[in-house]
DNA sequence: AACCAATTCAAACGGTCGTTTGATTTTTGC
DNA sequence: GCAAAAATCAAACGACCGTTTGAATTGGTT
């Protein structure tokens, strides 16, 4: 058995940001072109529909090296969403660490908030030549996704993220209940994720394609106003509609 | 070749909601036996996940019977959602109607418009017994599928709803420019497929259960609330974020 | 009782799947 | 320049896939 196969992650090349010169370019460039194909294919035919020898066909690369490199298909599904993942959730709690440090004491504004958790979805979501627009919306796609293992490993990158801002948006709106505030959050989530996600919707809505479908600036600015009017609404007590005059 | 296969759908068995006596019961027996087998298995293990053996086994039937009375698999999905969905969307049409000959004329509410559309979705979701709250989640899980067809699908069977939704809010809110209003109807219906599907943002968020997270009656307010502010928003003109004191 | 169409059944079809193997080639460290 | 490690390769593994077949069974109609 000459395939070491398992733990392979991260073992050597913890020192490879220096080293700029020679052999710089195939470093990782096998499991680069695995994760890569990985990307586009898992979102034209999901996750069980991809074939290995779909995968390895479009990487240019040998069936066996997922296998080799990754240790199994599931391992590297994880692999694949860890590399974008988990810098972006970093990114995320930078985000509203700088916010507090800016504010000083004082308490965020609720858009603020919101804005510092969308904004790496949408930087993300506008590199659309490098992949990232594909991958965002994969993401969306594992969110709902029947494997177990699937969804586990979704909450588990997701949830110092979502402890964070959930702590941040419970001081800055302190009169609302913990609970329609978790409501609240769940919605704003979801929508977020559907509306990065979902290719066909919107064009059956507005009945034609929309020219600035795809203007990261502009979807932010409309989700932004969205969400932040959803989650200021004031509290439901009993039924109010009916005023159909 | 005695197997018919193809067309049999809806042929014969027309006028079977009369004859309320003999042979009521195995009247299309195996084929719903077959779609309530479906239903489970496809939200527990996805399409591709779910083999004919595993579902015809939990059905109680031949293998062979789901090409005997669908044609194929694909044709079995189809027929599932159609069962479910094309009498949910009739009911949002006629929910609408009422609502209009209630006005006479004058302007609806949006909230209104809001929950005609979203109330089948959770009259569904409250059947927990019955497999609809099964379904819907199912549903939210279609809308995202990589598969052309299912997509396609989908598409077909909503484009009435939400013509006749889409004008309705355009008359409620003629102040509203048409491409600002297809967003947010966009955003809309996001949240509500969102938050009947997804089954563990909720628990990631809250960071524990919440006991009334299946009260179909409380997302109801919840989510007309949500909807309604975020309709409702005021347009977004210039980053006006920013004031994070 | 005999017929006929509808349905069910066990068995098999050709293909594709993820994974493993053992040899071969390439790269690395000395 | 050479031995060890890493990586790539063609080929095969057993398992499972959706679908088809043709015979057996069922149930209703004369």
């Amino acid at each position: 058995m000459p395939a070491p196969q398992k733990d392979r992650r991260g073992a050597l090349r913890t020192i490879s940001p220096e080293r700029p010169e020679k052999a710089a370019r195939p470093e990782h460039e096998t499991r680069t072109r695995i994760i890569e194909a990985a990307e586009a294919l898992f979102m034209l035919h999901g996750f069980e529909g991809t074939s290995l020898r779909m995968l390895t066909a479009r990487a240019g690369v040998n069936l066996a090296a997922v296998n080799y490199h990754f240790g199994s298909k599931d391992a590297l599904i994880e692999a694949l969403f860890r590399r974008r993942l988990d810098p972006m959730n970093a990114e995320r709690a930078a985000g509203l660490a700088r916010l507090e440090t800016e504010a000083g004491g004082r308490p965020l504004a609720p858009a603020a908030i919101i804005r510092a958790f969308i904004a790496p979805s949408l930087r993300m979501f506008e590199d659309a030549r490098g992949g990232g627009r594909n991958f965002i919306r994969l993401l969306g796609r594992a969110y709902t996704d029947p494997s177990r293992g699937l969804r586990a490993l979704m909450g588990q990158l997701y949830a110092d993220a979502m402890t964070r801002y959930r702590d941040a948006f419970r001081r800055a709106l302190p009169g609302l209940p913990h609970e329609e505030l978790s409501w609240r959050l769940y919605f704003m989530f979801g929508t977020l994720s559907y509306t990065l996600t979902a290719t066909d919707t919107m064009q059956l809505i507005a009945g034609s394609k929309q020219a600035d479908r795809y203007d990261a600036r502009l979807i932010e600015q409309r989700l932004l106003a969205f969400l932040t009017a959803g989650l200021l609404a004031a509290e439901p007590r009993e039924n109010k509609v009916r005023q159909a005059a």
